[in-house]
DNA sequence: TTTTTACTTTAGACTAAACTAAATTTTAAA
DNA sequence: TTTAAAATTTAGTTTAGTCTAAAGTAAAAA
């Protein structure tokens, strides 16, 4: 049995690898808050339960089954993310760190609900994509805001943890699946001004701020000047034929996939008033 | 902090007062399923913490703040049961695991949000009372069926954590809020026979299986030959003055608490099918 | 090539929770 | 009152996860 402890350490993994950073001790210590050496004992036990490869000094890559693994974590973590917005009325920046505990402690029945009772969604609400029970995930083509160009955009997801900039962005009403051109970017690390799609006034947000911020170009735009790049480091719908294998590159489709009805816009949807 | 560990011993002690029995040693292995030399551990740890009481060989009784620890993990544990079978679709049966290991995780605006979400809940879907958020709960005046007069009976509430039996009484249809009469009780040990209010064909039960089944005498049995003994050994809504403490032995309400819509019975109110 | 610095690993300790086996204490029987 | 049985505690281990401090390695700078 793999306990949540390690679950959390592969899910680590997992997402450096997602950034193709590389999964170093000192990364994955910096990200779960512990102390360098014990990364070292940890990948030291997942090698040892084939979870990962580890070279010493090099750091650690996943194995398939420690792939599946955190992979199988992950969906858990955002369908329950999802299911805390959508079903308990929790804030978009309420539900990670109540995610980070229920993932490892839920059932698999209690998942499975939790996707019927979604209508099996895609993504969670800060846009990311649900991997689905195997593992299986199609990413979108994003880039973040912080290196984009002018242009017509459409926030896809946003990265971050922080509650309070969590509440920030939903204040600034820069949420997943709003649209939005980007007018100027400021040198020297300076602000970027940006025009939201039915909106008048324009806004400015820091450089840091659009660091976590991943947009795509809207459709409008898309067609006239930035065509899609279709390519993804991830997985589709299954090639008929092979054994199913999650994490194989392959051309993703054109179409964007549904978006996650966002019932995080400004009370709306929130059954409850916040606390 | 209070270990989840910990909190299971508390409320298996707690339990173990309710039931008016001494909390040996042996008896708290014997729920949690863990070796007496652990026990004995435990308890020791628990009173260094001002939890419990423990006369070594003499076994252990909750302190006023031990006891408001058990009694609010006892409150998630049977509303975390009741928002499982009435939001997330479980059968009765299969709601206790799942609770006995999210009841530790969830945060107490979980808690909170699932307590209003259901419309503030006096019962689980075991019948037994949900404390409040203070601690207070006012105990059912019931009677085990196994020791029952013949009558008509209530049923209150079912104390069995086995799956198989909680679904063979949904079988049964002897669930809490259902009435019946108790027809005959055959001589040495021997099954008992029931009439469901509204049923025609009468039922035999085991012994063992009354044992499980705590009812009270239903309303017009009631009014003619059973009187209410308006006692209980549980707390009332405060009587104003006296700081709130939990768990003063004080009259109860003669009227009925309202029973938990019972949602198990036959499919209904199983938005899901069973897996 | 040598030295410095930044990472990383090793070693030794601690805490929590559990176990088994042996020693005690209590309780019940003779 | 003595003895035997049952219950409970103590002692000694184990496993998991974490820490700090010291030692080692690799990469960059001199
Ligand atoms: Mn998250
Ligand atoms: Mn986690
Ligand atoms: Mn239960
Ligand atoms: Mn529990």
């Amino acid at each position: 049995m793999i306990s949540s402890t390690a679950e959390d350490y592969l899910k680590a993994v997992l997402r450096m690898e997602d950034m193709k950073e590389k999964a170093s001790t000192s990364s994955v210590a910096r990200h779960l808050e512990v102390a360098d050496a014990s990364v070292t004992d940890m990948l030291r036990k997942l090698q040892k339960a084939g979870l990962l490869e580890y070279k010493p000094y090099y750091g650690a890559s996943l194995t398939k089954k420690g792939r599946m693994a955190a992979l199988r974590i992950l969906r858990r973590h955002r369908l329950i993310e999802l299911f805390l917005n959508q079903i308990m009325g929790y804030g978009w920046e309420e539900v990670h760190n109540e995610a980070e505990k229920l993932e490892h402690v839920v059932s698999d029945f209690f998942v499975e609900r939790v996707d019927a009772l979604l209508n099996y969604p895609v993504k969670d609400p800060h846009g990311e994509v649900i991997p689905d029970a195997r593992g299986f995930r199609k990413l979108d083509e994003d880039v973040c805001l912080a290196e984009a160009e002018l242009g017509q955009y459409v926030i896809r997801r946003v990265i971050s943890a922080n509650p309070q900039f969590l509440a920030y962005l939903e204040k600034e009403d820069l949420l997943p699946a709003n649209a939005f051109a980007l007018l100027e970017k400021a040198p020297f690390q300076g602000p970027l001004k940006l025009l939201r799609t039915n909106s008048e006034v324009p806004q400015y947000i820091g450089l840091e701020v659009a660091k976590s911020i991943f947009v795509s170009p809207s459709q409008a735009a898309a067609a006239s000047n930035t065509p899609f790049h279709s390519q993804s480091h991830d997985l589709p719908p299954q090639p008929a034929g092979r054994k199913h294998d999650p994490e194989i590159a392959t051309a993703v489709s054109r179409t964007s996939p549904p978006e996650v009805r966002n019932l995080n816009k400004k009370k709306e949807g929130r059954p409850f008033k916040k606390r």
